[in-house]
DNA sequence: TGTACATCAGTGAACGCGCGTTCACTGATGTAC
DNA sequence: TGTACATCAGTGAACGCGCGTTCACTGATGTAC
């Protein structure tokens, strides 16, 4: 095959890094191989350490990449329409293109101390509480309501109790107190 | 060695799901191996599956298990009491012993639709949010904030917004608001 | 603009390792008499 | 209560498999002149 044009060589990575920031969501870091996701970008897996030093140094990169995909979103979007998507089934059933505060919580938080990942997640969380906007750390607390609700009702899909979830928490949510 | 007693192979296996239920929490299903759960009784791994008829039976016998400690906690203690330790630095740092809701959350998310484990982790979430007591659907309100406020505080720890986090959920929830 | 050659993105096989699960075997336990 | 024997909890080695990472190699790309 040869060497790829500089050009062709970061596409290739961004495709890895786009895939591992939609996987690593979807089904946790764990459960996704360097290999998957360089097949993801058409690939073969030996190429892997010509792009990233580690797997670890991937998951703190697609971290970043998701948050920075949210802040996107967020910059286009009306606090009560997101929250409309935000505690909705089908953001329940789409982690993969959904909120990485929620889908890759579990992940960071079992990361060693010093892993990476952690610094372009909690700027993140810092982010997009200051995007809702609350007075103090009222808007720490509505973020945790909406990251709280989502991740229950995914745990619990299929229940009855789920689809209550995301209803109660919208509600709470939906009209500021003050 | 030998054939256990009927007595000892019970305690063993009680041993095995203890194990589970604490290092599921702490560090995923994923994550802690058959042999290691079998190493915490003090068993080599072979013996695994006269006790249990694959891994995933045991999660979710252990996430049942984890829930009805919390019930046992639960049944004993007053709200006000409760909230302080969930939303503590303290629980935020032992996940192991900690509320399973929140320590399985992600596991149970990304489990099979299909999954034994989903079954007790509805039904704890259901428990859990009855003892809250709040008006109609708001329990499941307070839950979703408390599990996600302490879901977002490990997955930044270690850095000043993770304290915040616990402190304004703290506020908001202690005095209830009717 | 052409030529010679060094660079290096990607390949494919291999590394050591640990996984969940299976299985032949052991020998004390539990049971039938 | 004592004896003969079937049961089965636990052992330890092995199964096939996939993991993250390394490495010798390829050959088109990029560059120095």
């Amino acid at each position: 095959m040869g060497r790829a044009t500089q050009a062709q060589a970061q596409q290739n990575r961004q495709q890895v890094v786009a895939a591992a920031a939609r996987l690593f969501r979807e089904r946790g870091v764990q459960a996704v191989s360097v290999a998957e996701l360089m097949a993801a970008a058409g690939l073969t897996h030996g190429g892997f350490y010509k792009q990233f030093p580690s797997k670890e140094a991937l998951v703190a990169e697609a971290t970043g990449q998701a948050f920075t995909e949210l802040g996107a979103r967020l910059a286009a979007t009306e606090r009560d329409t997101l929250l409309d998507y935000y505690l909705s089934p089908g953001h329940r059933d789409d982690a993969g293109t959904g909120c990485p505060t929620a889908g890759l919580a579990a992940d960071v938080a079992r990361e060693p101390a010093d892993s990476p990942a952690r610094a372009p997640y909690a700027n993140g969380v810092e982010g997009f509480a200051r995007w809702l906007g609350d007075d103090g750390d009222e808007d720490l607390v509505t973020l945790s309501t909406m990251v709280g609700a989502l991740l229950l009702a995914r745990a619990t899909a299929g229940t009855e109790v789920s689809d209550r979830i995301l209803a109660a928490a919208r509600e709470s949510l939906a009209t500021p107190k003050a």
